[in-house]
DNA sequence: AGCACGCCGACT
DNA sequence: GTCGGCGTGCTC
């Protein structure tokens, strides 16, 4: 007998190992095989009586993990379909989609080993310290440890003593300690799930619709088959309600259904994991768990498990969770689908989002995309009634209004002679001042993009660049260091410019940290907070800030997009935006798509609780479309017009996308391993319904030292130019003379 | 991807 | 004379 095992390793291909068929092999059990020098842990996808490797080549399978429940088949499929339409191996996709403690053979024995407990009885309460003799410390301290935990484990037990057990046993003998032994694997809450429904909360408690609200779950639970729907809600219109109610009819009708719920961002997910632990308070501790990589891997695997094994009925996570097993799934939620950061820039590229509509669609599920802003891709797809459309057009808090947008001139301010104070124009401070005095709350926020300091020289011109990438580095004012944020490299900051030797260097651009500095002074008394991606660096830092921010001790909150999303904040009226002009222009066509997401999205953190907001911008074109679109709140208007730009220039969504990118030592290397690719693809036939373009440096076409060039390849029809990348393949792998290549399906930046 | 083998420069 | 640089090739 045979198995067929995918391995984390970039040959697309399986590789068969002899098996005993005592060890009852089965597709989706983990296998640890020998491989090359080393064993590893890979994915068995088929069990064969023959296999086409030669006898002598073939090793035997180490061990079966028997005691972890086989991946479904429905996960394989997935896993399949991922690897096949974003080009690599299966074992690629597979194994880093499972916990890292299942990927350790040696660790196999301690993730499935029985849970023992030991508990204090009521008899041995009352018995036990008295019971034993005065000069037995040992034995008193295991009793006062047993009092004072609410039970112990063996290991804890042997580190007070080392007969502890033995002793343990006796007292169990005695009737004084209870021993549990909880196997992890074991359907443990099969009577808690059959009983799920009833303790499932009532979906309406506490909490009226709005007409909207209700006609979009009544249209969502309408369903028992795969159904996309897109939900379409400004900002406080009150998405997660429709989420919450969703997901309770489901859980009540089916009582072992499960739910994925998907977010953007490991930041929004404590407000989510509380909104469904306050709403489904009645379902077990285990029933609604998070995965996201801010886990310790210790939570993530039992999260994970918690999933496999069918106990968790809500999986809250970010993009990783969509590959999670699940295989009770009933429903899939995105929340906030048109964020980039569904999209994994590396390793495999998937897009999370993508993958949830192909999940459901597998399973015959509905899956509910909720944005108040969709992708163009998927608002392209409910125009073409492959999506359904539900829109809610209203605040849910009856108070609250949208705010007012006002743009600012700079350009006339700096006609009248209004001089802009370190980037702050002077009716933004008028208006945060006005804020500050009637105590409410402000937002200032700013486009990272093109927006770092640099440090540069005002006489020769000269910023500071890496030596190791073609960016410029990052002024940190703080740590008196230059930093490159493409390849980590840091530096003092030099006392004079190296090239002309003038001492009169200064930060050019206004990051966060000068305009925080600007800000305190310009606004006499404020308490400025910082929230971005330094201020944040330490491990649950951002809740810490954010809360300090809900409390009221924040009275100017200044930060990238970091403090756009998700957060209600109650008392802040006023968002003022900085430098949005950048976007407008940009090369990447994407841009103007996030920057006026980004921007409906900030303006949607003023006046959610019947203060009256107000959206200051700081724009030179204050007469351009996009920003028209913001004042009225038209996400419509701009998507449609939008769309028609992308259908003349001939764009994504109405043309498929997919690069090439090499890195090689010399530019040359990179661009030459390009032209080669794109020669080897004259003898593939479905190519000829593709267009490829010359191969170009990436816009920073030097990070640590490894110089970098893209191909692009676009069809207008999907299938042309996936047959084209499969059939690339193996004269892609055959090619030689660069450092590393990669193909990328469905890009989002080129 | 790892991890080997395999040939050419600076060191005890 | 070795240690070790990374080029090339293989992994059922």
């Amino acid at each position: 007998m045979f198995v067929r095992v995918a391995l984390d390793h970039p040959l697309p291909t399986l590789f068969d190992y002899r098996c005993d068929a005592a060890l009852q092999p089965a597709p989706g059990m983990l296998a640890q095989v020998p491989f090359g020098k080393r064993h590893v842990v890979g994915l068995v996808c088929e069990v064969t009586a023959h296999s086409d490797v030669p006898p002598e080549r073939l090793r035997d399978t180490g061990a079966l993990c028997g005691a972890c429940p086989p991946l479904s088949a429905e996960w394989l499929a997935l896993a399949t379909f991922a690897a096949d339409y974003y080009q690599r191996g299966l074992g690629e996709v597979a194994l880093p989609a499972l916990p890292q403690a299942l990927r350790d053979a040696s660790r196999w024995a301690r993730l499935f080993a029985p849970e023992e407990r030991y508990r204090l009885t009521d008899g041995g309460r009352a018995a036990l310290p008295e019971a034993l003799p005065a000069r037995a410390s040992a034995l008193r301290r295991l009793a006062e440890a047993l009092a004072a935990a609410e039970s112990i484990d063996p290991a804890e037990a042997r580190a007070i003593h080392p007969k502890a057990v033995a002793t343990l046993a006796t007292w169990q003998a005695e009737g004084w300690v209870e021993h549990q032994v909880i196997d992890p694997a074991a359907a443990r809450d099969m009577p808690r799930a059959a009983n799920g429904s009833a303790s499932a909360a009532p979906p309406a408690r506490g909490v009226t619709l709005t007409d909207e609200q209700a006609q979009a779950v009544e249209a969502i639970g309408a369903t028992g088959a795969f159904a996309p729907f897109l939900l379409h809600g400004v900002t406080g219109s009150g998405k997660t309600e429709v989420y919450l109610h969703t997901l309770a009819a489901l859980l009540a009708e089916r009582p072992d259904a499960q739910a994925l719920v998907l977010v953007p961002e490991i930041n929004l997910t404590p407000q989510f994991e509380a909104a469904f632990r306050a709403r489904f308070a009645a379902l077990p501790g285990d029933a609604i768990v998070t995965l996201h990589s801010g886990l310790a891997e210790g939570e993530r695997a039992r999260n994970w498990f918690a999933a496999h094994l069918g106990h968790a009925r809500i999986v809250l996570g970010t993009r990783l969770a969509v590959l999670a097993s699940l295989p009770k799934l009933g429903m899939i939620v995105v929340d906030e689908e048109h964020d980039p950061a569904y999209k994994q820039q590396e390793g495999l590229r998937y897009s999370a989002r993508d993958l949830a509509v192909w999940r459901a669609k597998q399973l015959g599920i509905p899956v509910v995309l909720g944005s108040a802003t969709p992708s163009l891709e998927s608002w392209w797809h409910a125009d073409q009634g492959r999506y359904q459309r539900l829109t809610l057009a209203r605040r849910a808090v009856a108070e609250a209004v949208l705010p007012t947008v006002r743009l600012i001139d700079l350009e006339d301010e700096r006609r009248r002679g209004r001089a802009s104070v370190e980037g702050l124009s002077g009716p933004l401070i008028a208006a945060l001042k006005a804020r500050l005095e009637r105590g409410e709350q402000s937002l200032v926020f700013l486009n990272r993009r093109g927006y770092a300091p640099a440090l540069a020289c005002d006489a020769c011109g000269w910023v500071a660049g890496c030596p190791r990438c073609s960016a410029y580095v990052v002024l940190h004012k703080p740590e008196r260091a230059l930093r490159c944020h493409h390849c980590g490299w840091e530096a003092r900051i030099p006392r004079s410019c190296p090239e002309c030797g003038n001492v009169d260097i200064a930060p050019l651009g206004r990051g966060t940290q000068r305009v925080e500095e600007t800000l305190a002074a310009a606004v006499p008394g404020a308490r400025v907070l910082r929230i971005d991606a330094d201020s944040t660096r330490r491990k649950g830092s951002a809740q810490a800030l954010f809360s300090d921010v809900h409390a009221g001790e924040v009275d100017i909150l200044v930060g990238t997009q970091m403090i756009a999303k998700g957060h209600d904040f109650q008392r802040v009226s006023l968002v003022g935006v900085l430098n949005a002009d950048t976007a407008l222009f940009s090369h990447d066509f994407r841009a103007s798509e996030r920057l006026f997401a980004q921007l409906m999205q900030v303006s949607g953190r003023a006046g959610r609780a019947g203060l009256p907001g107000e959206v200051l911008v700081q724009t030179r074109y204050p007469r351009h479309a996009l920003y028209h679109a913001l004042g009225r709140h038209d996400y419509v208007g701009f998507a449609n017009s939008t769309l028609a730009e992308r259908r003349d220039a001939r764009l994504p969504p109405f043309v498929y996308q997919a690069l090439l990118r090499a890195e090689g030592r010399t530019l040359d290397a990179a661009l030459a391993f390009l032209q080669q690719a794109a020669a080897a693809l004259a003898g593939i036939a479905a190519a000829e319904r593709v267009t490829v373009y010359d191969a170009v440096p990436m816009t920073i076409v030097k990070v640590a030292n490894v110089h970098r060039a893209q191909l692009l390849l676009e069809s207008a029809s999907r299938a042309a130019l996936q047959g084209t990348l499969r059939a690339w393949q193996p004269a892609l792998r055959a090619l030689k003379g660069v450092l590393r290549w990669n193909v990328e399906v469905d890009p989002l930046d080129i």
